[in-house]
DNA sequence: GAGTGGTCTAGACCACTAG
DNA sequence: TAGTGGTCTAGACCACTCC
């Protein structure tokens, strides 16, 4: 199976690639499964083992599998502690383990605006769910934000369901919702406190805020979830990272 | 050349990839140099190509090589224009191109704090060079900032070098003083300018502004330069990705 | 046409994990 | 010991660039 004829070449591993992905959206195999070995897919799609690794490889790099030696190779999951500080980028000034609290502190239904559903490639007025929440670091709150979801996705998704759930909430969305966020994208910005968001960080209105500012996609760069916090960068950072 | 022990195994293409480096550290290849065709460094090795790519791989992933098909590869160099952007993360609100003037306000030299030397490793009092600049996009000022140098690596660095120069520092930097900037972390945070500050950006005094702390490495993960930027994000705002 | 990186294959063998 | 991913090789051929 080698052929490849210019013009509008499209390399093997590629189309191996498309694939794979094809069976993590279509959810064949679920955030934590172990997908079938090397060997297996090599003769499923009648290519060499080297043409599925590559296309295993470059999944990999993106953050979709996770290769084990000797063991095999899983569908990457929010449910793995490492991948949460992938998306959670505020640190403490001084080290030590980050614990975070939860405090859920609206949870209600909304019709989306022109800019959401331009963001979220709906149409404006389509059913969402805004939920509002606190993160609070040893007792001192951080972090206020607000959370856009299309409804359509989420259908059944409660306030209790989101208390209750221990872990991040994209566990929750993987596990329970069959939606699993791949990459994002944030828009930072200053901004100075409002009085409702000075109360319920325990600040005084005018105090200087990061204000992120978060389109989440999933598979296939779909987005499906917008978000706007408000960090109090007191004695927390934000990171980032130039390659 | 086959030979891999257990314990404490070490692939090849690793090998490979650690003389390759050795290279670009050594000032063997320049930023905007080919290094030599896989073939040839294959035969110098004396691995299979298949080894040498591996390891060049690697590097093109690291941004430390570009590939071109059809005619080499090369050392990343900041005169590329797709590279800066990969550094100065802010963004116009509204698109379109982003030219900005940089005026130096100062230069001058000073002696390493305690907490500058750590972050550079370097010794408390060492020599530095301190350059303050201000960046305006259209003629209006966005970013101000302050950079720290070790003035071992930036000998005859001078204000008039600065104000001459065409193109980004990090340009100046490898092209006259052979010091390329392979990677950097930055830490953010949200804070209220103060009468100096709001002055020189056009604002009134306790406008919120972003601060970027910014701390660059070099090859081998050596850090060279410390910055920090104060940001008006009324009109731009700071892209991170998360992936 | 010559030279470069890019793809694909087939096979051997190593390192790691688990039963 | 069997099965997985990881490394390495050798060779063929394709796509792209430049002369």
């Amino acid at each position: 199976m080698t052929f490849m004829t210019s013009p509008s070449f499209r390399p093997l591993y590629k189309q191996i690639k498309e694939l794979l992905l094809d069976g993590l959206r279509g959810g064949e195999w679920r955030p934590g499964d172990a997908i079938p070995s090397e060997i297996e897919l090599a003769a499923r799609y009648r290519v060499s083992q080297g043409t599925v690794r590559k296309a295993i490889d470059e999944l990999a790099a993106d953050n979709l599998l996770v290769r084990r030696q000797g063991k095999g190779t899983f569908v990457a999951s929010h449910g793995e502690p490492q991948v949460r500080f992938r998306f959670l980028r505020l640190a403490p000034d001084a080290g030590g383990p980050v614990a975070a609290e939860r405090k859920l502190l609206d949870f209600r239904r909304a019709r989306a605006s022109a800019e959401t559903a331009r963001l979220l490639e709906l149409r404006t007025g389509d059913s969402m769910i805004v939920l509002t929440r606190l993160l609070l670091f040893s007792g001192d709150p951080v972090v206020l934000e607000e959370v856009w979801l299309p409804a359509g996705l989420f259908r059944g998704l409660t306030a209790s369901a989101i208390t209750e759930h221990k872990g991040a909430l994209y566990n929750l969305f993987e596990t329970q919702y069959g939606t699993r966020m791949v990459r994002a994208e944030e828009k930072l910005k200053a901004r100075s406190a409002d009085d409702e968001t000075a109360k319920l960080l325990a600040l005084e209105p005018g105090h200087a805020l990061l204000e992120v500012e978060r389109l989440s996609y999933t598979y296939g760069d779909r987005p499906v979830e917008w978000r706007r916090g408000l960090y109090k960068t007191d004695r927390h950072f934000y990171r980032s990272e130039l390659g």
